[in-house]
DNA sequence: ATAAAATGATTGATTTTGATTGTTTGATCG
DNA sequence: CGATCAAACAATCAAAATCAATCATTTTAT
């Protein structure tokens, strides 16, 4: 079992369960504890997950603990090349399309293109755009607890008035054969909109969403460039993905 | 069993029974006396729980502790005032439209009506509609700079598709000819499709508004009822406008 | 073929745990 | 009011579990 694997089983298998322990990571995986506990310092010094004696956890929330602003800084730090690199795609008069989400959200202060229109069903989206006065357009629909992304029957409705030059998403999941996907199917068809929608599409995602599948899948590998983050445990998924569409990645 | 999980099943156990002593929590963990006791030091320390004699309760509140209760009723403003005035009109299961604005989103925390939608075109409604865990709807549209108000053809055709059983609207003037009017055109015509859709619609203007008008009117005086302040120099003008209109107004 | 990286076993150090100790607390009764 | 007793408590200690560091071996990349 690769390295890369045996560490997304280790995350998978937390999302599930908030907690598990080393001899339950021993038993799914099959490598020995030496190899688990090099895993667990690992994707704890990615600030992936937490590890607690005995086993680890999901990281624990931002507010639980004082003098954490620094760490959050370091996590985001994958999200703000990212976002960097998105928007170095942006041209002047573009009309983009950006997508609810955290990672989407990093691209818009990076964004230097003059005359740029931003249309999105995000909210933080909204927040951060009209922050850089950007010409801001709101798709309209029932805001989704949690994401607080605008979705629903009138979304999809508002989204057909538009064409995008360049459209920018989020995802859950990457897969090699499923492609793009996330948990909640009424996001997903706006994102599968916003793919037909636009000349050109990208997807966003850091390398934790590499090999991963969810629920509902919007898109396939060859309908948008996908950009992310390499480091020596991903490069060689990424060789592969390469094989089926277009992918940038920045080194971190 | 973790340490992790145990301290959690401890917390647990304290959200539903209020209070819980050593033995059931020994009862409910399987850990020795001496772990619980601990766990319930640690915690404490964690200020996640209060430690009492036989056992542990939840922390009291801030508001719970004395002198807190009355800073908060104490500082209480002519928006607030009108704002409980207008949710005092929000029943069970209603779906209301609340406009853009700081009159009406003062409203929103005080709506103790269950089962609520609440339908907006306001960038401030919606964080506050979502952060009281309505059923929030929005309005797409072009992001109006300064009042964040989404406006324009889109907003009107979404308006088009909704009917409300209460509408809210902020207003820059009251007038006893030319009614209720604000700047913007565009937000007047909003404003104007959301009386027509909603069977019953709520002005909200604090005193400074009266004998004020704008340059786009957006209603006449009996389209709506007038929520207000009175004080002794706004009664006189009250009294004229009762004579078109239903007017409530709460004394500051 | 060689170097680099990953793995698994072993070791001693660290942490957690439950039992035992003596002390403190709070209720009961004279 | 104070003496008395049982329950609750904190402190200590040894055993068990978990951990980090090391090293020899295997796998991978060049």
């Amino acid at each position: 079992m690769l390295t890369f694997e045996r560490q997304h089983a280790i995350l998978n298998l937390l999302q599930k369960q908030k907690i598990a322990k080393i001899a339950e990571l021993i038993d799914a995986t099959g490598a020995s504890e030496s190899t688990i506990r090099r895993d667990l310092s690992e994707l704890e010094r990615q600030q992936k997950l937490k590890r607690i004696h005995g086993g680890a956890s999901l990281p624990s929330r931002k507010s639980d603990e004082p003098g954490m602003s620094e760490k959050i800084t370091a996590f985001t730090k994958e999200k703000e090349r990212i976002g960097a690199l998105a928007a170095s795609y942006v041209e002047d008069n573009d009309s983009i399309y950006i997508d609810a989400g955290t990672s989407t959200e990093a691209m818009i202060s990076k964004i230097t293109a003059k005359n740029v229109t931003i249309v999105t069903n995000g909210l933080n989206i909204i927040n951060t755009s009209i922050q850089h006065d950007f010409y801001t357009y709101v798709l309209g629909g029932y805001v989704k607890t949690g994401t607080h992304a605008f979705i629903g029957k009138a979304a999809a409705e508002a989204m057909q008035k538009y064409r995008f030059d360049k459209a920018f998403l989020g995802t859950n999941g990457v897969d090699l054969t499923f492609g793009y996907s996330t948990p909640d199917p009424e996001e997903a068809y706006i994102k599968e909109l916003a793919i037909r929608e636009s000349q050109q599409a990208f997807i966003l995602a850091d390398s934790s969403k590499l090999d991963q599948t969810s629920f509902t899948c919007f898109g396939s590998l060859k309908d948008a460039t996908l950009l992310t983050d390499s480091n020596k445990d991903t490069l060689e998924y990424l060789h592969k993905l390469a094989e089926q569409t277009s992918v940038e990645a920045v080194k971190i």
